[in-house]
RNA sequence: GCUCCGAUGGUGUAGUCCGGCCAAUCAUAUUGCCCUCUCACGGCAAUGACCAGGGUUCGAAUCCCUGUCGGAGCACCA
């Protein structure tokens, strides 16, 4: 199988269903996969240079390695011998009629002048082509389907045009003529051995188109089948690579992994595991209509692998100082993870003040449930110290809220898909190491991005 | 306009090929209860779907027709 990417930037989240599934089903059946980087315009979808490795490490992060990987534009000698094959057998020929003339006859289902020229003509013709004699526009290489075949999308198409811009890959920047992915892609996935053939339902045509090809050199068309688009819930941003790259350059994205964007990037950013991905889009299986795939279902999988593992802390977002009295302990010890009490408890030292998310502020003389410290009354503008038994919470008189001591906090920068939220967590967190996941307790989960002087940037993963 | 394709709960999916075991599977989401120092995990339960209409048949999610809705192609893009 083959997943064949236009490098134009890196992946969103749509593009790992392909890897997702191939590979998936690689491992299943013992199968194998390439990467071919379909990169043969180098005008309208001019490959980014970086993209191709992007892709390759988005694939990393999925998980899988291709066994092999390809570039089409490394491969025009083998193109080009494959049409001058083509031409002696009478498929293709050269053809100067303008797009639209020729779209004209072929909407009437006339053949243009140019299709009954004779053999040498054509193969002198595509080889002027070839050696860049001709500029964009002026001549192109046709492969001769039938002019009167009832869906006008299979009337002879175009093979090779002629393309003035240079590839921007140092290799390939002195071809001129350069293949349609019809007949470059038809003639790769034979070459390569592809046995079964994944593609979108905008590629519908593709193989009806490719098969006359496969046809006049006698080849056996693989097994194909077609899906439909995928649409993400939650995002903001559309997931499309061209969009994306405009909001980055527009200054409204960081980068490609802005937890705004919906690449891989910013979900690996977030901490979230290839895994939890693959699973979700093997999920989605590959009708023909288009889906809409539920971040939930990702952020489900993706609990189901972290959740045990991960250790959990208090972080107070958007903080509104209370003051403590009535002598109250003087540090607190929740554990590390409610599942796991061998893993040790957290020193939060409890001083004369407190930070409270706004949402959790106690009404007047009302008690509360400070996690690990024990019931407070809110009276007279202070947070007094009751002493009562953790009874008073099992009974479900008192609420419990997590908290951070005012002085000796760590500052947070929560990155998330809505924009970024400060905060203040508890003291432990400044010695967590960059990449750690932690359970923010009421929050949710977050990847530790760094340590700044002045803060700590976290990225927000889910709930 | 011409040519293809598709339609099962909020979302995804199984079942459709070879009609009965489907008063429709599983997951996720939502809601409620249980557990718990009220997150998460775990347990239990509830809500919720065969696009419409005809036809064939003892029997239709499944086969046929028509309609509706949706998607795609008709590029010197991929």
């Amino acid at each position: 199988m083959r997943c064949a990417p236009n490098p134009n930037g890196p992946w969103h989240v749509g593009h790992a269903r392909m890897p997702a599934v191939i590979g998936t089903y690689r491992d299943r059946y013992d199968g194998w996969f390439c990467v071919r980087f379909d990169d043969t315009d180098p005008e309208t979808k001019r490959p980014d240079l970086e993209a191709y490795d992007d892709i390759l490490e988005d694939l990393d992060y999925l998980g899988f390695e291709p066994d092999a990987t390809y570039k089409a534009s490394d491969r025009l000698e083998t193109y080009y011998d494959h049409a001058r094959e083509l031409i002696e057998l009478g498929g293709a020929y050269t053809c100067s009629c303008s797009g639209e003339d020729f779209s004209e006859l072929k909407n009437s289902g006339e053949a243009c002048p140019h299709r009954e020229k004779d053999t040498e003509t054509v193969l002198a013709e595509f080889e002027a082509m070839i050696d860049g004699e001709y500029d964009s526009g002026e001549m192109v290489l046709r492969v001769k389907t039938d002019i009167e075949h009832k869906n006008p999308a299979l009337r002879d198409w175009v093979a090779f045009r002629m393309i003035d811009t240079p590839h921007p890959r140092e290799e390939a920047s002195e071809y001129r003529c350069w293949p349609m992915l019809d007949f470059q892609s038809g003639v790769d996935d034979h070459l390569i051995g592809i046995t079964h053939i994944i593609r979108g339902i905008d590629l519908q045509d593709s193989a009806k188109r490719q098969q006359f090809v496969y046809d006049y050199f006698d080849w056996e068309y693989p097994e194909v089948i077609h899906w439909g688009h995928v649409q993400l819930d939650d995002y903001d941003v559309k997931m499309s690579t061209s969009t994306i790259s405009e909001l980055i350059d527009e200054g409204k994205l960081d980068g490609w992994d802005d937890p705004r964007a919906p690449t891989l990037k910013s979900l690996r950013r977030r901490g979230i595991r290839g895994e939890a991905i693959v699973d979700a889009m093997t999920k989605l299986g590959t009708s023909t209509t288009d889906v809409d795939l539920a971040m939930s279902s990702i952020y489900a999988n993706n609990r189901d692998l972290i959740d045990d593992e991960t250790d959990r802390h208090f972080l107070v977002r958007d903080g509104v100082q209370l003051p403590l009295g009535g002598s109250p302990p003087d540090e607190a010890n929740p554990p590390l993870h409610p599942n796991h009490e061998d893993r040790g408890v957290r020193e939060i030292p409890a001083s004369d003040a407190v930070l409270l998310e706004e949402g959790d502020l106690p009404g007047r003389e009302e008690r509360i449930w400070l996690k690990g410290l024990g019931c407070f009354q809110y009276t007279r503008d202070t947070l007094q110290y009751t002493g009562d038994d953790i009874d008073v919470v099992r009974e479900g008189d008192v609420d419990v809220i997590h908290w951070v001591p005012a002085d000796e906090s760590v500052p947070v920068r929560m990155r998330t898909m809505d924009g970024d939220v400060s905060g203040h967590a508890e003291p432990g967190v400044a010695d967590l190491e960059p990449d750690e996941m932690v359970q923010f307790e009421r929050v949710g989960f977050a990847r530790i991005d760094r340590h700044d002087e002045d803060e700590t940037v976290v990225y927000y993963a889910h709930p």
